[in-house]
DNA sequence: TAGATTGTTAATCGATTAACAATC
DNA sequence: TAGATTGTTAATCGATTAACAATC
């Protein structure tokens, strides 16, 4: 497991790592400690150093890690060095918010494709993505070398969505219904499920449970 | 830990079983082993035995689970009898898409505030809810019994609307910025970050590393 | 050299799972 | 009674953390 092997839990945190080294490369600090980092992300840093340490980083003892070096790295890790075209099914008010979230774009998810079975709304534009029939979605996947699909359809359509998207190429999805969708194992599911967030937060919100959970400092999502 | 703890694992397969549950009940089934349950949610059946157990929910030896006493015990844990008010802090296209969203409202989530600095935004309605201006926060919060706040801003604004939330006296939190927020202890706060989703799902397409993490039958958000 | 910090081993912790006696 | 399935113990697994030799 000392190399190559990367667990969930790892990758979960690439992210938090990288917002948090961007913030000190922008302070112009030049080299960070395990411990500085854990601290802001709010781990142990022996788990920062192993998590580095698992994605082939190494650092200086005695010095800690190049911050310039460290967002370099995971950044190549994250596949944020490169473009993430994406397209998105469904145009209602979810798909015309995450088309016109301009954040995406920023971090190298930049939306490309907005599908909808709803002639009123074929045609349409959405901060500059014009709306495709959903029948065009193979076709223009291909000729927008599609990288992630986005299922932003009302919940009976998820399954159907999926298997169009994994027909046409697609081996990446994220799912934004309550339904999960079954997919073939070379393709990689996330589902983002506001109702089941929120349920979770009222099951703490019943129990009283905040504190003893160990939450206050923000429990992350993944 | 037999009784009384509840991890938040446990906690994260709740809403799922209740889904499968709901769909049993539909179709009139009556008792439920939990090995049917394993297989439908995607884990072991100890574990649904052992996550049934620390809820205090008891089965019958040879027969199974009954399947209407489930949903309504697991509909209790989760707090879905009862309404969980919802005040949505930022009234941009996501803040409006949530506000949209019925399905929120029918698992027991009501928007019933919106909140925005805009003036060119307060005093219009989405989905019949009025915006109104965060200063209006404390007030409105108790006037309406909110429970649940939701961080729709940009992230800029996420801590200086947590701490109103906080204030205001709403204990739990649903925060949409890449910005994580710092709360007291007895407040719960989760975060739905889209932009980290897509970079988790980038390196797994990065890495090939999909059917080897397991995934193809989704990787949860949870 | 003295102080700091990594890289990694071994200990710990918590969650999952196999297994099975209890019992419907 | 025979078959099925729970409730729970003990084994396993994987991830986190403490600790410390290596070394800048």
């Amino acid at each position: 497991m000392s190399s190559g092997a990367i667990s969930a839990a790892t990758v979960g945190r690439l992210p938090a790592y990288l917002r948090s080294l961007v913030e000190l490369a922008a302070a112009d600090t030049s080299t960070v400690s395990s411990d500085h980092l854990a601290e802001r992300v709010g781990v142990n840093s022996a788990t920062v150093r192993r998590d580095l340490a698992s994605l082939g980083i190494t650092g200086t003892r005695g010095v800690g890690y190049d911050v310039k070096y460290l967002v370099f790295e995971i950044s190549v890790e994250l596949g944020l060095n490169q473009e993430w075209p994406v397209a998105v099914v469904g145009a209602g008010n979810l798909g015309r918010a995450l088309t016109n979230y301009t954040g995406l774009a920023e971090r190298g998810f930049p939306i490309r494709l907005l599908l909808d079975n709803d002639p009123a709304k074929v045609g349409t534009t959405v901060s500059g993505v014009e709306v495709h029939p959903v029948g065009h979605l193979a076709a223009l996947v291909r000729e927008l070398s599609v990288a992630v699909g986005v299922i932003a359809t009302p919940a009976e359509a998820a399954q159907e969505v999926a298997d169009a998207l994994v027909a046409a190429g697609v081996t990446s999805i994220l799912n934004f219904t309550a339904h999960p969708v079954a997919v073939p194992g070379h393709v990689v599911v996330r589902r983002v499920d506001l109702a089941t967030e929120l349920q979770i937060l009222s099951f703490y919100q019943q129990r009283g449970l905040a504190s003893s959970t160990g939450v206050g400092v923000p429990l992350e999502t993944s």
